[in-house]
DNA sequence: CGTTGCATTGAAATCCCTCAAGCGAGGTGG
DNA sequence: CCACCTCGCTTGAGGGATTTCAATGCAACG
């Protein structure tokens, strides 16, 4: 539950970072962003700070979650590289994000989308598909988390980890048994034994702890309902 | 599980609606609509129907809801007047939405939205934030799904109501044991059983089964987590 | 080579679900 | 108007999936 995430964040962090790269939303949106790294854990923003900054991964993994005061955690989603990540309606984030690994991120100021989508509509409407598609996710999210047993969330996640990683069969999850867990519900003793389970079905190989291979992907989607 | 959900839907209803009132986004947006009703448990749009049309609710309630192939459901939302749905930024719909008692709906062509947006950025916006506000209720939902209690999710779900419907203590629930089961991710059994309890520790109280009055906020809120 | 952090495994407990019966309000027909 | 039916809700008993508690394993690292 405690997992020690350090408390520099990137608005302490932002003093003068130089432009180096430029952030990318869908085919329309181009902006100049500084990079900036974050250690393993490190906090890039808090729960409740103000969203003055957008963030894409470039490399690494990023993951958001919600702390309730008993210090239990939900992890909202993770980021791989490509993903954007930060971008709220609000004036404040909702949840925190951390780095789940060391990585490199792209920040922009928040105030430079507004003037690019108040601008031009086309950019204005990508940024309205972009949180859509968040919402889909969590759409996802909520029948797995309400509906389904332990058994289907860690299918469901591991195909969706692979789809999204590599599309080949092996898979490097950057997350740890407690972020899974935190992601889909349940104990960190719950889904190593799924993991064990379907390793034992024959329906994924591990290579060490983290590495996963899908020896078999229908048996997977069988038991993802 | 069952609902015996009826099949007719808005699209193939809406054959030659007449426009009889505005359909209001935030403050800045106001398109003309098309009034319908529709029945107890008729379905409005079905899971991948094509998102074609934009709903207000102006009178009654509205569920949206998934299904898994064995019968299992989640509710995604309810919906209340005034409130927005089946916005989306994709070509179909991920849910379906149903009545859940009779109910008087609100309906514009998604194309008039969308030139709506092109034309004015401050629309878009708004149609952004209100995705984003959708966002943001989900990932409460999240949080509850995934990481509370039976008694947390109760509690929650009638604070939530009660801020909702009608900001003072007493409420009308509009939907049944099984849309609240369905849509807190425990079974109606439970949800039963957690009402009868609040009944006895004098949190609430009962003048018929949808009737709830909150006698004791503070309670309810300490078992909210 | 011990330490440290993460992962696995086992045994017991718990919360919620399943199955089953009973209850009560509302509607319908006799 | 009352009997009866139906549907939704409540309540109880028992069972099961997942959690909790506890111990062990294992790889990385100093």
């Amino acid at each position: 539950m405690d997992m020690n995430v350090s408390t520099s964040s990137a608005a302490r962090k932002a003093g003068g970072p130089v432009p180096t790269a430029w952030l990318r939303i869908g085919d329309r949106l181009e902006l100049p962003a500084a990079a900036m790294s974050f250690g393993r854990n490190e906090e890039i923003y808090g729960e409740s700070e103000p969203a003055d900054f957008v963030y894409q991964v470039v490399r690494g993994a990023v993951r958001t979650a919600r702390y309730l005061e008993d210090g239990r955690r939900q992890v909202g989603a993770f980021f791989l590289p490509g993903d954007l990540f930060g971008c709220e309606a609000g004036p404040s984030h909702r949840f925190s994000a951390e780095a789940i690994d060391d990585c490199e991120i792209l920040v922009v100021r928040r105030t430079a989308l507004d003037k690019a989508a108040s601008a031009d509509a086309q950019a204005a409407r990508q940024l309205w598909v972009l949180t859509s598609a968040h919402l889909e996710q969590l759409q996802d999210q909520l029948l797995l988390l309400g509906r389904m047993t332990a058994s289907e969330r860690v299918s469901a996640f591991l195909l969706d980890m692979a789809k999204r990683r590599s599309s080949a069969d092996a898979v490097d999850l950057p997350m740890s048994r407690n972020d899974i867990a935190d992601y889909l519900g349940l104990t960190i003793e719950t889904v190593s034994r799924i993991f064990s389970q379907l390793k034992r079905a024959q329906a994924i190989a591990l290579k060490g702890a983290r590495n996963i291979v899908l020896r078999d992907r229908e048996a997977l989607a069988a038991i993802d309902a």
